[in-house]
DNA sequence: AATAAAGCCAACCGCGGTTCG
DNA sequence: TCGAACCGCGGTTGGCTTTAT
């Protein structure tokens, strides 16, 4: 009997796996036409399917349920992908949500295959770039202000050392103690133990993000910049191999 | 024609959030 | 209030198919 079979399989954990045979999914199909979507769980006592409620919420979602559009993403819908992945980045469920009829799996897919690492559209590319600019110009700001902060603690201890030799009183001790605000603190001590090329670098962290800032490039370079910047985005130390994991 | 490599997709896994007793 | 069960999500894997050599 089926449900022999069933109550065998949950008393023991051997849930059946891998793929799905045409009768598991005409039993999956009835169930939900029965019962509804939901109660996953409920889906092996009921039908004596020997799959997980997990494994039948997932069949349903990404490949029975009959609004489910079939065929090729289209160019239309490529579009809307690249454009929400964009603004959403993985979450592919809520890109999902405006591709009526499409699987969060399916566009999770698509995109893997078609575009981990390729170039970006040209809008994607776009906001991209609008990203590294806002990035750059709060570090110019961090690092102008911090800049400020240094130049005007170095003015008042010259104050003060010339006050000290004027009126050879022990003044310069005193107002070493006054200090600035705390945030402000941070800074002048994050910079102040900086040399130079440090400072550099924190106002400018990596060469594509420079070259960034400097278009219009030449066609052949920019290829060589957008190589940097997904580079950059996957987090790559130019040591890495294979494909796994990374997006 | 054989076979290795790449592409593709269905399914599984682990985790976090939500619901319910 | 807390813990267990349930549900949904994103990441990953395994295997089949297609393409290149």
């Amino acid at each position: 009997m089926a449900m022999d079979a069933m109550s065998s399989a949950v008393l023991q954990g051997a849930w059946r796996k891998g793929p799905w045979t045409a009768l598991e999914d005409r039993l999956l199909t009835e169930y939900v036409q029965q019962q509804g979507e939901g109660s996953w769980n409920s889906v092996a006592k009921l039908t004596g399917l020997r799959r997980s409620g997990k494994s039948c919420r997932l069949r349903w979602v990404n490949y029975l349920r009959p609004d489910l559009k079939r065929g090729k993403i289209t160019a239309d819908e490529e579009t809307v992908i690249l454009q929400l992945h964009a603004m959403l980045g993985n979450r592919w469920s809520a890109i999902a949500r405006c591709l009526p009829g499409r699987t969060d799996n399916e566009i999770k897919n698509y995109w893997r295959t078609h575009f981990k690492k390729a170039r970006p559209s040209r809008r994607a590319r776009a906001q991209l770039l609008h990203q590294y600019q806002l990035q750059q110009q709060q570090q110019h700001r961090q690092y102008l202000h911090a800049l400020h902060l240094l130049q005007q603690q170095q003015q008042e201890m010259q104050m003060q050392l010339q006050m000290e030799q004027q009126t050879h009183q022990p003044q310069v001790m005193m107002m070493q103690q006054q200090s600035p605000p705390e945030e402000d603190q941070a800074v002048i001590t994050t910079v102040g133990n900086m040399n130079s090329m440090e400072a550099a670098e924190c106002y400018c962290p990596c060469p594509a993000a420079s070259a960034v800032l400097d278009l219009p490039l030449p066609a052949d370079d920019e290829d060589a910049l957008w190589d940097s910047l997904w580079r950059l985005v996957d987090g790559e130390d130019g040591s890495s191999g294979g494909d796994s994991g990374e997006y």
